[in-house]
DNA sequence: TGTAATAAACAGACCGTTTGGTATGGTGGA
DNA sequence: TCCACCATACCAAACGGTCTGTTTATTACA
């Protein structure tokens, strides 16, 4: 407990579940076990510097978890499918979700920094990157592959946002549903 | 300026920007030109009722706009065409985009109550029953209405997130392309 | 109608706490 | 000895919230 990587990824769950400002520097030196001067030693410019670390370590494990389920299937559909039902059982388990999603940051936009702007906006790229490949890869043309590819990333993270205040999966799988009549 | 409503207004507009931990007391009574002495004469119990009456004038706001779109068009495709158009028009005049949408809200549920979740929850039943009722006057089943009604209001919000963040209205502008060929 | 009594509406100083951030002092290994 | 590493103490500012006092409507009664 205590080296960079650990701060950071105990900082991203925390962002994510609760927004920027919606977490102190106590609460994550707290959960961290780490002093204040750690953490400062780490990040000298405070906050916004470790929240932008924290999104590109997301940027990474998200790329990394996507794109490991992505080479397992070899259609979309089933791609897709299999992505969102992982999404859907750790909903049931652990009551929450964070991983595949940061509307948490994203949302406090207007009160955050250009630098975290362009930072999700590289995370959610990535991500539509992703699908649209393999949606080419089943034979779309690159321009509604590329409109597809958002319109899953968006539908996606908002359904996430449904199931958080619905306190049920069952968006999410209505989601899946339709989304894959799509391809 | 200083009346309930007219602090409601405000306010809703800027949770809805900055979300509930982004938003300071001396914000919102500043920009509503009152003493902290009035707010709490409204909202005897300070910031989180304050929240929750904006969004319950929220879920007054959106349901009429929108209903009064779908009253306007005969059939559901029209109808959405013309909604996420005028979100997009909204977007490119004024650069943002807080109408019909409060992920800002729904993403902070972590550290928020259960009564605010519940307010969210049924505002996002209420608009997802609009979109319902209108995809089963087209003739569709009652469960792939509701199916589809979930996506759309997913995709629509997280289009969204993905519009703030690019700082661009073409994700709406592919999401509400790729939606219509739902129906 | 005039006036006293009462309640609602409001102002703003103030409270304790927490915020993000800094300055200083030590400690262990090279 | 040196320097990366980190703990402690501390800071000003901002936070949400409370308090007391004052103004402004409203009502009651003569």
């Amino acid at each position: 407990m205590g080296t960079k990587s650990q701060i950071i990824e105990i900082a991203t769950a925390l962002f994510q579940e609760k927004g920027y400002n919606g977490v102190g520097l106590n609460e994550i030196i707290n959960a961290c076990k780490i002093s204040k001067g750690a953490l400062y030693h780490h990040f000298p410019n405070g906050k916004e510097e470790l929240l932008i670390a924290c999104l590109g370590s997301l940027n990474e494990v998200i790329t990394k978890d996507i794109e490991e389920i992505f080479d397992q299937y070899p259609t979309i559909k089933e791609a897709m499918k299999a992505m969102i039902e992982k999404l859907i059982a750790k909903f049931e388990t652990e009551g929450t979700i964070t991983s595949y999603t940061f509307s948490s940051i994203v949302s406090e936009m207007g009160s955050l920094s250009e630098a975290v702007r362009i930072a999700c906006s590289n995370l959610y790229t990535k991500i539509e990157g992703i699908y649209s490949n393999k949606l080419q890869s089943d034979g779309l043309s690159e321009e509604s592959a590329n409109s597809i590819a958002v319109t899953m990333t968006a539908a996606i993270e908002g359904g996430i946002l449904l199931c958080l205040t619905n306190k049920t999966s069952e968006p999410l799988k209505m989601i899946s549903q339709v989304l894959l009549r799509l391809v």
